[in-house]
DNA sequence: CGAATAGTGTCTATAAGACACTATATA
DNA sequence: TATATAGTGTCTTATAGACACTATTCG
């Protein structure tokens, strides 16, 4: 039959949950249960359970769900980290999962036993190489916004347009112009209106819309 | 110190090695030395050696240049594959890179014990999920052709730009515009004229480019 | 010179940015 | 009716596609 010669690697599932609150993108943190690094806070993760995991993106949404009752519609997989020296427990690697969701739905779950958030400009020194993996999960949620409905998955369900512009913004650095924004928008046509205005002050209200559809979908591009 | 309760995955390394020939884009399968599936045609590829990889990206180098002995200029991850059904051996998670050679390059090296060149649009029936695998490369590729530098990969180390076009045509499966195709390559400015001129027929030579910078560049994108 | 491919110029159509204007709500 | 935000129209500028033209080589 034939097996490796060497050792298994410890294998493990990590995943940086971001969300955009009001000092910006903000990432999930766990303070770990179990040595290494007992009580020091880390991107939430644990070990493939070869017994109960279907694949890598169910032991994502378990671990999440266990450390945060949380599931997040919108999870791909960002990259797996491996080497001999990243876990003090030996040759590791680690498949790293990313996610978003909306502020009000992170927040209230975060005041769970051990679980913050801790905005991304002013991360804390992390264990292994989770400062690496977060710079990875910003670098790919900056790239995709800019041709995809990624942000949308920071705003709750309805929102309006320059909710949809602000996230952008925000996500890219950049100012975006509210008109071109929105003819851009609306040809892509990703994002459909719904029934209801919000109405918050002494001014038109604005129409709300939603995600045209639960997945991710990217813009025209051409060479 | 605390370990999983199950046993760990399987953890290999597979390599999906394009290249481009006169049938189009074509993948290499080397027929397997071992159990399961011993004598089939599969993507080369091998465990994770503890003992001596430092990490994944060096797994692939190494079974690699293995089976063929060749090291790609151009090799990023591209997804990891997992599941408990994947492998009959059990539970297991396949890291796979993602590599880009000329065909002058590949073709010698495949008269070598046991590997081919396939045909993308014409493969055989493959173990584990390796179709599946091969068709996640085509779309990583076909999806980043249309904004970097990444199809001068398949072609040698200088080209004319009618050499460069047609890459990006045969990639992409659409026309280009000659002259529209010059003007944007140029003012992305990461292919660069070399001294020396091609001289193929009763007619005007062409000039050589050669890629700016050894890694992958991306065009400017907006929203 | 003719044929063939390399390379340039330019017109047009489309898309993006800037920004002013209109619409509609409440105080 | 003043004001604030939502939403539209339009001018300008940049970019892409189409395509004709010039350039240079060799037979």
């Amino acid at each position: 039959m034939g097996g490796p010669e060497s050792p298994r690697p410890i294998a493990t599932v990590d995943v940086v949950l971001l969300t955009l609150g009001p000092a910006g993108l903000e990432v999930l943190l766990a303070k770990r249960e179990r040595e290494p690094f007992r009580d020091r806070l880390a991107l939430p993760g644990g070990f493939v359970h070869t017994d109960a995991d279907a694949d890598t993106g169910q032991t994502a949404l378990r671990v999440l769900r266990d450390k945060t009752g949380l599931a997040p519609p919108y999870l791909e997989q960002l990259y797996t980290f491996s080497g001999a020296v990243r876990d003090p427990r030996g040759w590791s690697l680690s498949v790293v999962y990313f996610a978003l969701l909306p502020e009000q739905v992170v927040r209230p779950a975060v005041v769970r036993d051990g679980c913050t958030l801790c905005a991304v400009e002013r991360l804390p020194d992390l264990p292994f190489d989770h400062g690496r993996i977060i710079a990875a999960a910003l670098t790919r949620l900056r790239n995709k916004a800019a041709y995809s409905s990624l942000p949308a998955f920071l705003l709750p369900e309805t929102f309006t347009m320059d909710d949809l512009r602000q996230v952008y913004e925000r996500v890219l650095g950049t100012r975006l112009d509210r008109s071109s924004f929105r003819r851009k928008i609306e040809e892509q046509g990703f994002f459909r209106p719904v029934e209801g205005e919000r109405r918050t002050g002494a001014h038109r209200p604005a129409q709300l819309y939603r995600l045209a559809e639960a997945r991710l979908a990217e813009f025209d591009r051409t060479i």
